[in-house]
RNA sequence: GGCCACGUGGCGGAGUGGUGACGCAGCGGACUGCAAAUCCGCGAACCCCGGUUCAAUUCCGGGCGUGGCCUCCA
């Protein structure tokens, strides 16, 4: 099965052929770790996933490597341990409570995006492990020319690189005409970049050959590609906000330490997630985390519930929307058992491999065999076990059963009246009953 | 201001130059003590205005609307 696969770069869907079959290579910007990750990171973590797994489904499980890095080195993290510093009574030293963040926040990462059936990548660098590669590559751009340095900075010459602005599709002069940047004095042009920046004592910071400082954002990205597959990769992936300036600002660096060989070959990005039609932010209030929702929803729902919309797609998150997606889940794996080795239904693959349509893949697996389900739910990261499991340790099982038995016996003896109450009862709870000739099993109301 | 997306039935959401997916909800029926669940069936949409065409929801132009990026952001 051919996959096609929509580009950013070329801003058209190309057929999908990697450098090396046997090493398929895909990169996805991770997390900064300073805060919970709300949902709407959850949308690359879970999109890219399904790319990954239909990747190993095509060319096999051990000829595709996966890298999604963390950043732990940003000023945002900076900015929250000099918070917590003050706060703190322990009276230790900054970093180490920077440290702290990020090990924290990584970890909750990690389990969370586990809990949205996403496997593990290959690697997951960090930042702070790759800061060596980084000082290296900026000393490759500043030979080639394409970097220069000026008190205690290292700055990207954007000048210098007459295709800047490729993958954006903007030009210098767009970007300085609608800029709304601080022109540092140093720079010689303002669209420069950092690549290094000087850091004060109580900042993390490295020595290099400009002093005690610490890498600029866009840099990790690129030295970690190059650390963990190499100069070109088949698959470069993102939010789309992430196109300008960050994705476009890696392009620069890595061609630019690379002798103009491409970073990636396809440029993939995620769209949007708007919450209840509203933007999600702190002070509306709708700042969804994925820890949070984990409490109310099994990971699969959300997990489903994303994959309803395509990946490039903007999407609403709803409650509803929620709703609707653990019914047609609960309903699936009513139906379907975990098989050893299921078939993979032929509509199914084909929406899947034409750029990651799984609306139509879903659609797909409505019409399909009962074997094709556990397939395509299989292939989709689906686990095939019940949801209700989980939701049902919640409650006190023994009172609920109890209660079962008594409107049976209520039945019994035609006491309707009776019988009604206690199933009315336990619905005023969010228990539903259904009656069938094994007996009555219960679940809960959504 | 510049650049870029998106606008499909009550809702979610694919797709296509011509017979208008799919799911949820709704309605009708079967089943049920009555329901729920399940099964069968049904109706219902392509933002507006031009253009191209035998034919446009689909292509082109304009408009309106929503959102994104241009500064940190998935």
């Amino acid at each position: 099965m051919t996959i096609r696969l929509y580009n950013t770069m070329t801003r058209t869907k190309e057929e999908f052929v990697p450098l090396d079959a046997n090493n398929v290579r895909m990169y996805v910007c991770g997390p900064t770790v300073y805060d919970y990750a709300h949902i709407g990171n959850a949308r690359p973590a879970i999109v890219f996933d399904v790319l990954f797994r239909l990747l190993r489904h095509t060319y096999g499980a051990g000829h595709v490597t996966y890298v999604r890095n963390i950043t732990d080195i940003d000023d945002k993290i900076n900015a929250r341990a000099a918070e917590r510093a003050k706060a703190d009574q322990r009276n230790i030293p900054i970093l180490d409570v920077l440290r702290e963040i990020t090990e924290v926040t990584y970890g909750v990462y990690r389990s969370d995006v586990v809990a949205l059936g996403c496997l593990e990548p290959n690697y997951m660098p960090r930042a702070t492990g790759h800061v060596t590669q980084m000082i290296a590559m900026t000393e490759n751009l500043i030979v080639a020319g394409y970097a220069y340095a000026a008190e205690g900075h290292v700055l990207f010459r954007v000048k210098k690189k007459a295709d800047y602005g490729k993958l954006a599709r903007r030009s210098l002069d767009d970007m300085i005409a609608g800029a709304r940047i601080d022109v540092a004095p140093y720079k010689e042009d303002p669209m420069d970049f950092v690549l290094w920046k000087p850091s004060t004592p109580d900042q993390p910071g490295w020595s290099s050959p400009w002093g005690y400082g610490r890498p600029g954002w866009h840099l990790e990205c690129s030295a970690m590609i190059e650390a963990t597959m190499g100069e070109t990769i088949d698959i470069h992936g993102g939010g789309i906000d992430l196109v300008f300036p960050h994705h476009e600002n890696e392009v620069a660096q890595s061609e630019g330490a690379h002798h103009g060989h491409p970073l990636a070959r396809f440029w993939m990005h995620n769209g949007f997630l708007n919450v209840e039609g509203e933007k999600m932010s702190k002070s509306l209030g709708n700042f969804v985390t994925i820890n949070e929702l984990l409490k109310d929803w099994p990971g699969e729902v959300l997990r489903f519930n994303m994959l309803r919309t395509h990946y490039r797609q903007p999407m609403d998150w709803t409650v509803a929307g929620m709703t609707e997606s653990w019914k047609t889940l609960e309903k699936w794996y009513a139906v379907t058992e975990p098989l050893a080795d299921p078939p993979i239904g032929e509509a199914f693959l084909e929406a899947l491999s034409d750029d990651l349509n799984t609306p139509a893949a879903i659609a797909a697996l409505h019409s399909g065999t009962e074997h094709e389900l556990a397939g395509g739910l299989g292939l989709l990261g689906f686990s095939n076990v019940q949801l209700n499991l989980a939701a049902k340790k919640l409650v006190d099982e023994g009172a609920i059963l109890a209660a079962i038995a008594a409107r049976k016996a209520a039945r019994a003896r035609k006491d309707f009246k009776e019988s009604d109450r206690i199933r009315d009862e336990l619905l005023a709870q969010g228990i539903v009953l259904k009656d069938s000739a094994q007996g009555t099993t219960w679940e809960i109301k959504r």
